[in-house]
DNA sequence: GTGAAAGCGCTAACAA
DNA sequence: TTGTTAGCGCTTTCAC
């Protein structure tokens, strides 16, 4: 059976013996000049190059990746797609990835572990080269997975003594610091926390950080006034109702990410009562819509941009320097206050009360 | 030089002559057995899938595309991922996706004409089997590398003679019709719109459903009530600063996009006037978030479950039918009136202004 | 029902 | 420098 079964002179899809044929060269030569090796003279390069334009020619990736065992595709698992913080992680990034040559497969896990595992699985099966776990918590099932295909993986706030692994550290102290300052520079003492909820790691260090910040600002918190939501909107409104229920209520209150806090801005509205005169609020991420809320809303911010190159160079370090025996990093992400039109001095009454 | 050149016997990955070795049965057979193909005894099939546990085995799908020439990957090409209207899709999309056994491989143009080529290329050297261009507007350039390629496409809101091209249609009438009944019922004569940007189809579409909703309501709107913007946040606010320059005023608008509604709402605020008192606004497209605006966004809900489910069912069908001479399909999504809190009566006084 | 063997399109030795 | 060739891991005839 000939090898080019097409019955048609048609343009058919070129092979890269179609290219080497029409620029009278070996498919070698093909191959050497499309990945750009250096011993290729100048004269048949620029045929091969000719021969690649006219035919239109791309290779095959799946054949390449099989042969080579690189497939120049990078995983990258989130948590939730739906809140923006994360598009915004996914598109920057893309975007390093895209210009690095590589490929990225999406994932969203919605903190489900059943999916969790599909999504690794297939990754798996794609051959990614690497894999950013963003999930912020629950990553423990497929961490074995992982190590067993020997998979270069980077994760947010989680430490493992594996050379694979590299861990990105998010620093919320600078952030919280910056907030609680701001707040008591405001004359409120009553700051409350909606927590996210408690099987995200960064919902428990965004929860420690804020403790020990109001710890060191001498500042009590009552127990009543951490209560814990689920970074959502919903999620914020309920936080909200449990807060108004208290007797003695926090006069501001800093939520763990900033779809709780959009969900406390709707949620006070709809009590009839106002941001920031009754209650200031506080969010973290600053996502895009942060300054479109009403009242723009203070935030920490948490740079996607940094997070996603992190992310992308302790994959591209590992993934590329392989038989470096100290492969593990650690990279940190800083945070800090951005203020806007949600945060204001209590109103007196209300603070006494 | 020997096939398996592991110096280990840690557990290396398992390849399909591994679980054929184990299994003692030949390659074909465990290939078999994983597509399920019927002409597999039991027996066999039960010894295959045992040795397929015990070594942990799955296979390589490069291999497996190679050499059938399906990838089981599909794309999805969306207009900007900032946007939360597209990652509810992408979302929907996704779970359909995976849940029929494909892969996908997502990608955001933010309407620039090389990244949209660049993702095309990237999708055709991957073998994608079909491509989901939903970014309402701009495909041109890449539709003929596409017909090329012979590659099953699906389309919003864009008409092709091409057997491998479906459409989905939606309609905004019904959704638009509504939204201008509402108001017309709360009081409302001087309607205005701020469109997309003209480069959009979905846009155009949407302007021209408006105006034609206007007409057979014997509604007149001014010129300058239809300012151009951009589907952004910020294009909204810069929409109302328009709006608000000019003699008479509308009463009430309709926006293209819900983003560029929450824009308004926030420029409303800042100009010191309030919503719906000042201007009752409508969103269009209802994303996740506009239950969560101040106010309640009054929007034109275009689901993305159905936008999801009919994308990947126009390319599922056009992949798995490719005898079939009549692939074309055409889809139509509809539109419906979700009303929440920011439209209400004009005030008589700005009303006769 | 099962197996042997021929490639899918490419890269990387190895030769020349 | 360039070409020849042996596979990468799998599916799929074609014999048995």
């Amino acid at each position: 059976m000939s090898r080019k079964g097409s019955r048609t002179t048609v343009p058919s899809k070129p092979d890269i013996r179609t290219v080497a044929a029409l620029a009278k060269v070996s498919i070698a030569t093909v191959s050497r000049t499309i990945n750009a090796s250096p011993a290729v003279s100048q004269k048949l390069a620029a045929r091969v190059w000719q021969a690649i334009e006219q035919l239109n020619y791309f290779p095959n990736t799946h054949a390449r990746s099989l042969v080579s065992g690189r497939s120049r595709i990078l995983g990258i698992i989130v948590e939730n797609i739906t809140n923006p913080f994360f598009p915004e992680l996914i598109s920057s990034f893309e975007e390093i990835a895209v210009a690095h040559g590589y490929e990225i497969l999406v994932s969203s896990t919605n903190s489900d572990a059943d999916r969790l595992t599909g999504c690794v699985r297939r990754m798996l099966e794609r051959k990614v080269e690497g894999v950013a776990l963003l999930t912020f918590g629950g990553e423990e099932p497929v961490l074995d997975q992982l190590a067993i295909h020997n998979m270069p993986i980077v994760l947010a706030e989680f430490h493992l003594k594996d050379p694979k692994v590299s861990t990105i550290e998010l620093d919320y102290s600078a952030g919280i610091h910056a907030a609680v300052a701001h707040l008591v520079e405001l004359g409120h003492t009553r700051i409350g926390f909606l927590a996210g909820p408690h099987t995200l790691h960064s919902a428990i260090t965004r929860l420690n950080a804020f403790q020990q910040t109001m710890r060191e600002s001498n500042l009590k918190v009552q127990k009543d006034w951490i209560v814990e939501c689920d970074h959502t909107l919903k999620g914020g409104v309920a936080g909200f109702a449990k807060l108004s229920a208290l007797e003695t209520r926090p006069t501001a209150v800093i939520c763990s990410n900033d779809m709780t806090a959009i969900g406390v801005l709707r949620a006070v509205y709809m009590a009839g009562l106002r941001v920031p005169e009754d209650l200031s609020v506080i969010g973290l991420d600053d996502i895009d819509f942060a300054e479109f809320t009403l009242p723009p809303l203070t935030s920490i911010r948490l740079s996607r941009q940094e997070l996603a190159k992190a992310s992308f160079d302790a994959l591209r370090h590992q993934v590329e320097n392989s038989a470096d025996p100290n492969l593990q990093r650690e990279f940190l992400v800083s945070t800090s206050l951005v203020v806007r039109g949600s945060t204001a001095s209590p109103k007196t009454e209300l603070s006494t009360k």
